[in-house]
DNA sequence: CTGGGTGCAGTTTTT
DNA sequence: CTGCACCCAG
């Protein structure tokens, strides 16, 4: 029914038609206990998380059922879980033994999916009947519900006090409903996701009594929506492991309807954060402990989502100190992806700062990168360096086009530019936009699209105002004029289309005159959300019906308009004491809440498809978009950024003292802003395969290593190759 | 190449 | 308010 463990390796060599490297093969056959894998970029580290996992299954003899795999985000779980069928599926054809293994009962995922999941299967009391809410509705409910509870008690000076960063450099006086509302929600999260005792901030007093009772009020109002968060499914599902129901799902139920939960495979375990650390070892507590965590400690890019590297560096004194035993540990070095000189320049870079040969901030006696290629003969790693932005830009698209004419790429595809933020402004993408266009190059960018500015959001929204307050009325000057802005550009939007589709325009005048008729405190039907469907069921929407994006973008504007109601009130009423005009307060709700989170917030467009670039596009992305991914022909550019600390740093350090278990590994804020700003250009660097290419001005260069992380550690004076022009 | 002044714009993102 | 791009003077 087994194959051996060397079977397995040649089965999976033969299917890739390459061979594994020894410490590839070492993590991939390591036995029982826990086993930590600490891979560098380019070292096939998801190839070899797949292949430990059908090591189980196929050589170990291991229920699939009992095997829980996570991974970060969905889109890397969807590959994880293709990787794997593919892979299960080649082996089975060489080994007929195997037929009889069903893989699909394997628990793969995010770990929020799998949670969810797992506490709705076992019908987890606590979390029965929860709607799990995303991002925005939570802000909704903290700016309808619980900012006036915070008020009301008076919490608002000795917050602000304690936690002004914050705030930017608003002063108190000028914080508006939704400055508070994101604040909160920050602290909130972070409360839950770094576990912090909650009596042990009411003991302390001040600010930290103000935020355990601000707390108290978010939890009342998710009991009140029957809601949960993210970070609430995660401390349901841990406190879950310690009833009678976690037990049987940890241990089965010996009768073999649930199988007990032996084997655990963490990808990308760097941006873990102390609460999911808590279930993963928690998941393992018992004997042998068979806990495999991979990650690259010199890639977390996640701590402004609560993400710290110290889990994956402390997860050897973790283990020890949680069962008394050392990990395994494997290093996978050897680097199948760059060139020789990109990755001794990665080497070179990571190594060169001081503060990151500090103790516990990188995985103790981590090796350098091996390169498994040679190198080429062009210069691999160059420099575009000119006195202006443009002319930088201009350079790249140069660059670029002489790459295509020459036949060096194929592909527009082959190349990236990778920037901190890839917004179309001047100070990011702006001008390297500019040069592509002057270029005819056509650039893929789609975190450039500016969602509330494009069309069908537009005319949408323009209509259902024509409808709920047709004269504007409730415009008012103290709506700010951002959203004055906003709002009144969606009315022009549809106004201008109004006259050539009658149909939406009969039914905007329509839906208008009968509110109008109405006298006071009437029900207004349609309910609320059917109004903004009922919009969507005319020209010109039915027509942008079948083009993704515009589904997309649509559906999004749809179910946040439902949670908004869901909060606000529906039906709609008109109101109380003005006949013919809809309850001024809901209107209020609307322009104030809904609209000011557009505002504020913005949308975010999905790219929905697997692609990572259309063919014949210049991909334009930001670092974290390009995690895991790897190119032939890496620009990066917005380089020589000051570093700086972030929320994430303050709130954690503010916080550390109160967690229920204290990290074995902590840095000062001044340490580990240094710390993260360097991983993130080693991110972007160590996805060239044939050339890297730094475009910077004059300006830019002209920091030193003490003042930015982009140069490397000893004054950037190994940046000296300049890029050869073709 | 560097010091210093002016004017303007204003992160990253996943569950 | 801060920090970056850009400009000018030496």
């Amino acid at each position: 029914m087994t194959i051996t463990n060397d079977e397995l390796i040649a089965g999976i060599e033969a299917k890739n038609s390459f061979p594994l490297d020894q410490s590839q093969k070492d993590a991939i056959a390591f036995g029982a206990g826990p086993l930590l894998i600490a891979a560098g970029p380019g070292t096939g580290k998801t190839e070899v998380l797949v292949a430990r996992c059908l090591k189980f299954i196929c050589c170990d003899g291991v229920e699939p059922g009992s095997i829980m795999l996570t991974t970060f985000t969905e889109k890397a779980a969807q590959s994880l879980q293709d990787r794997l069928a593919e892979a299960f599926l080649a082996l089975s054809g060489m080994y007929p033994q195997l037929a009889a293994i069903d893989p699909s009962a394997l628990r793969i995922g995010t770990l929020h999916g799998l949670c969810n999941d797992i506490l709705q299967e076992y019908r987890y009391t606590a979390y029965q009947n929860l709607r799990l809410l995303d991002e925005a509705e939570s802000s909704l409910i903290i700016h309808k519900a619980v900012h006036k509870k915070v008020d009301d008690l008076g919490l608002f000076p000795a917050l602000y006090a304690q936690f002004d960063y914050l705030f930017g450099n608003k002063p108190q006086n000028k914080l508006s409903k939704w400055d508070w509302a994101f604040a909160l929600q920050q602290m909130f999260g972070r409360v839950v996701e770094d576990m912090v005792d909650r009596n042990a901030l009411q003991q302390a007093g001040g600010a930290w009594l103000a935020l355990s009772q601000a707390s108290d009020e978010y939890d009342q109002a998710l009991t009140t929506a029957h809601a949960s968060d993210f970070a609430k499914l995660l401390e349901h599902f841990r406190t879950f492991l310690d009833t009678g129901q976690g037990t049987v799902f940890l241990d089965g139920d010996g009768s073999g309807v649930r199988l007990p939960l032996t084997h655990v495979l963490v990808d990308e375990y760097q941006d873990t954060n102390p609460i999911q650390e808590s279930i993963y070892l928690r998941l393992c507590q018992s004997a042998p402990h068979n806990i495999t965590v991979v990650g690259d400690d010199d890639q977390a890019l996640y701590r402004f989502r609560g993400g710290t590297v110290e889990c994956m560096v402390g997860f050897p004194p973790a283990c020890q100190s949680h069962w008394g035993v050392a990990p395994h540990v494997v290093y996978l070095t050897d680097n199948h992806r760059s060139n020789s000189d990109i990755v001794d320049w990665c080497n070179d870079y990571i190594t060169s700062f001081p503060q990151m040969n500090q103790p516990d901030v990188r995985i103790a006696g981590k090796p350098p990168l091996n390169a498994a290629h040679g190198s080429g003969q062009h210069p691999a790693v160059s420099l575009i360096r000119e006195t202006k932005i443009d002319a930088c830009a201009n350079r790249v698209a140069q660059l670029a086009a002489d790459l295509k004419t020459h036949g060096i790429i194929e592909d527009y595809s082959q190349c990236v530019l990778l920037l901190r933020s890839a917004k179309n402004s001047p100070r990011n993408a702006g001008h390297y936009l500019t040069a592509f266009e002057n270029q005819n190059i056509p650039v893929y960018n789609p975190r450039s699209k500016d969602y509330l500015q494009k069309a069908e959001i537009a005319q949408c929204m323009g209509a259902f105002i024509r409808i709920v307050d047709p004269q504007l009325s409730n415009i008012n000057a103290n709506l700010s004029p951002s959203i004055k802005k906003l709002v009144l550009g969606w009315v022009d939007e549809y106004d201008t289309i109004a006259a050539a589709h009658p149909d939406l325009a009969q039914y905007v005048t329509r839906g208008a005159q009968e509110i109008a008729s109405k006298g006071v405190d009437q029900r207004i039907t349609p309910a609320t959300p059917t109004i903004l469907y009922r919009i969507l069921s005319h020209e010109p929407f039915v027509g942008y019906q079948g083009s993704p994006d515009t589904d997309l973008r649509l559906s999004k504007l749809t179910r946040l308009f439902e949670s908004f109601c869901s909060q606000y009130g529906r039906p709609l009423y008109t109101d109380d004491t003005n006949a013919g005009c809809v309850r001024v307060p809901w209107l209020g709700g609307f322009y104030y809440g809904f609209c000011g989170y557009l505002e504020k917030k913005g949308i975010d467009d999905d790219d929905e498809d697997e692609v990572v670039c259309p063919a014949g596009f210049f991909p334009v992305m930001t670092i974290h978009q390009s995690k895991g991914l790897e190119f032939d022909f890496v620009f990066v550019a917005t380089l020589g950024q000051t570093v700086s600390s972030s929320n994430a740093h303050h709130l954690e350090e503010d916080l550390r003292p109160f967690r229920v278990s204290p990290p074995g590994v902590v840095h000062s804020i001044d340490d580990s802003q240094w710390h993260d700003d360097i991983r993130q250009h080693y991110v972007a660097y160590s996805r060239a395969k044939h050339a890297l290419i730094l475009s910077v001005t004059t300006g830019q260069l002209r920091k030193k290593g003490h003042e930015t992380a982009s140069f490397g550690g000893q004054g950037g004076t190994w940046v000296k190759q300049n890029v050869p022009r073709l």
